[in-house]
DNA sequence: TCGCGACTGACACTGAGTATCAGGTTAGGA
DNA sequence: TCCTAACCTGATACTCAGTGTCAGTCGCGA
């Protein structure tokens, strides 16, 4: 999916990108985002600032490039669902997908994600990212036969708005350090959708 | 809302800034956003570097101020709204209210939406302000008695969304050039989450 | 008329990101 | 084994955003 790596060269790209971003996270969590530089990111991993510059275009990329499979992660496990019919337990199961994606190593994906939430640079090229990816998951979303029932925003807007539940859930989870289970804060985030919202009883107030 | 500008200081200080932003405007919209430079700006506004810098933190709020009262207009018409039980319909119409600010100039907005859609920085920090509104919607979201209706999460999921369909919708209607009607799209794109999600009939999946 | 506070332009500076170039290294075919 | 073309690296120079400082100016009330 992260368009795996072929060929000696790509290779070793990988695996230094890999290292150089290992360092520069330390730097990131020592000393803050904004207050470290490329020129000192270069020092730290031993290469000059032109090397480290054209591994990653920008500084917000050094953290953000481990997001970069989500949306292809969600959107395939939109195709591979297709037999559920219900728009929002597909979703729900993709963005499932995605966290486990995600979860490999728990203490650092907290870490990570505590970086994001007090760096707004990076919490602005995440979000941008999330944009990027829904166009591709709005039409694995469609492929379905029946998206007969009303209007063609309607998967937009609930692809826009999983999308959402996923930081949501992802900051909750980060908050209880990890603790807490994925798949439960998933469902309690999706009951947004499915329970009736106050005083709506049958009929759907529209 | 937008602080009214009290004493002669800041009536000056607030005309002259709007005047700033109508030159830049019209730079932007000619050159592209990208491409023009605080130097050029400052140029074409008769000012000085500086003092452009000055009015301006940054590029970006060049042209995004216009929408910094917005998230106080949702939260003020959710406040005036509490009689209505049904989340979603209070903030089906809290959108309503931001739409009817923003629009002011059918073809202004409608030109600053498309200078919006076409820049990424522009939909980077537009998505930031977003993100920054959310905790003050949540919490007159939840000052109805009864938010006993699950976990507290809900309130942040669906105000999220009802964000979304802010920019998807905006989106749209500018894509029409500003002749669909604002009131209808947003019915449009709240049917997302009244519609049984396909295949969904009676018992809500979860 | 004086003085205070705010506004302005000029200047210098840091740091992100882009572009170019010369020299070294490596992959892969002859 | 050798050769060549592609690639990687570090150095350098550049543009531009954004910050900070400073001295001169202007409006306004005392």
């Amino acid at each position: 999916m992260s368009a795996a790596p072929v060929g000696t060269r790509e290779i070793g790209r990988h695996a230094v990108r890999a290292e150089l971003a290992r360092v520069a996270f330390n730097r990131f969590c020592l000393t803050g985002f904004d207050q470290v530089t490329f020129a000192d990111l270069a020092e730290a991993a031993g290469v000059s600032r032109s090397t480290f510059l054209r591994y990653f275009g920008t500084k917000e990329d050094v953290v953000l490039f481990v997001f970069d499979p989500v949306g292809d992660v969600i959107a395939d496990a939109l195709e591979a669902d297709r037999a559920n019919e219900d728009d929002w337990g597909r979703l729900r199961d993709a963005l499932e997908s995605a966290v486990t994606f995600l979860v490999r190593d728990v203490q650092e994906l907290v870490t990570i994600l505590g970086l994001i939430d007090q760096t707004p640079a990076l919490c602005a090229r995440l979000r941008e990212k999330q944009t990027e990816w829904r166009p591709e998951i709005v039409a694995r979303l469609r492929e379905t036969a029946s998206s007969a029932d009303g209007s063609p925003v309607i998967a937009d807007v609930r692809v826009a708005a999983a999308l959402e539940c996923l930081w949501i859930v992802l900051g909750q989870w980060s908050a209880s350090g990890g603790q807490e289970d994925l798949g439960e804060l998933l469902d309690a985030a999706f009951a947004a959708f499915s329970t009736p919202a106050r005083g709506q009883t049958d009929a759907v107030s529209s």
